[in-house]
DNA sequence: GAGATTAACTTGGTCGGCCAAGGAATGCGC
DNA sequence: GCGCATTCCTTGGCCGACCAAGTTAATCTC
């Protein structure tokens, strides 16, 4: 799509045929493979999510929308893991949208209940349908032995991460491991 | 980080213990865990990359411009498969930011060359170490098997990502190949 | 060589994300 | 009860990323 007829003069000269990878990347090349997969994939969700009226991210949340009912705002915030200013704003184009109903907690007048309209309940096949054939045309051509490790890895992977990211090892370690 | 001492009410109440999985992405466990991964990795990334006066995604540029030297602004859209405006823009970041230079290529008045500026080429080294450093924390506790087998995978879902992405299959299983 | 096409950016708009800062309500200590 | 810290949410700003549209320059066609 970007790269068309790849007439494209001598930038991507391949010398030899030694390194595709950049200079400075060579230490990381499963990292590498990992940004790649991830624009990827996030574009390939965000294709098919479009014809559903919702742009890539907001499927998290409405996922956790249609399985936790009303929720308060900030449960959501916990439940998606996003900054609390990304789901203020989210959550504003997802009600303008139609897809999300606001209200004023009648127990605590700081809080917000937020939930599913009905309407947007009907995305929900869809959504998990959409999702399913995601999963399909990522892991096509692996079997299920395969897929189960890529899980596996990814699993691990996920836990790695979420140390260092978290200030605190110990309570990330324990997100983690609670998501396996 | 978000999720703190986790007395967060009954949002997030564990019915028994099943399924930890939203309802609307069960048939697609694996996409779950790619987009949490993703995200986990890029603000790894950006993390240790702010550090070294890098916004998350300009390393991409960065690194393509760090080995080719002066190129085409079209040609490092076409290396790092960008938007053209996503390009434009953030190479307006860049130079005000010192670590790239633009001047008009003197044999086609529509286009610019584009390189790192001297200074920046001092980053190459800690960019280099940093995405090493990624790379370690990502990968901890994966044995070089387990490592490779990794790299295989992703590079098999990333051909498959590919195909579908791209417009015409062809051009696009091509340009998937030359990267694995 | 004039006219249409294509290529190479740029601008403006929108969204998802983040951080920083602020305002409002609640809860705690005393 | 009063004050102070917490919690909850919003706003503004910034950046990466996309699309759509527009401008300028090269190129192709006749």
């Amino acid at each position: 799509m970007k790269a068309e007829t790849g007439t494209a003069g001598a930038a991507q000269a391949d010398p030899a045929c030694s390194e595709r990878l950049p200079l400075a990347a060579q230490d990381g090349p499963v990292s590498m493979t990992i940004s790649r997969v991830a624009r990827l994939h996030r574009i390939a969700a965000g294709k098919v999510l479009k014809g559903l009226g919702l742009y890539p991210g907001q499927e998290f949340v409405m996922m956790h929308l249609w399985d936790a009912g009303p929720v308060r705002q900030s449960d959501l915030i916990k439940a998606v893991d996003l900054d609390p200013s990304t789901v203020t704003k989210m959550l504003q184009r997802l009600e303008q949208a139609g897809h999300v109903r606001r209200r004023p907690d009648p127990d605590d007048r700081r809080a917000v209940l937020v939930e599913a309209t009905d309407a947007s309940c009907g995305l929900l096949t869809e959504v998990r349908r959409s999702w399913g054939d995601l999963e399909d045309h990522t892991l096509a051509g692996l079997d299920p032995a395969e897929r189960a490790e890529l899980a596996r890895l990814l699993g691990r992977v996920e836990t790695n991460l979420c140390v260092e990211t978290a200030d605190c090892p110990e309570e990330a370690a324990r997100r983690a491991a609670l998501r396996r």
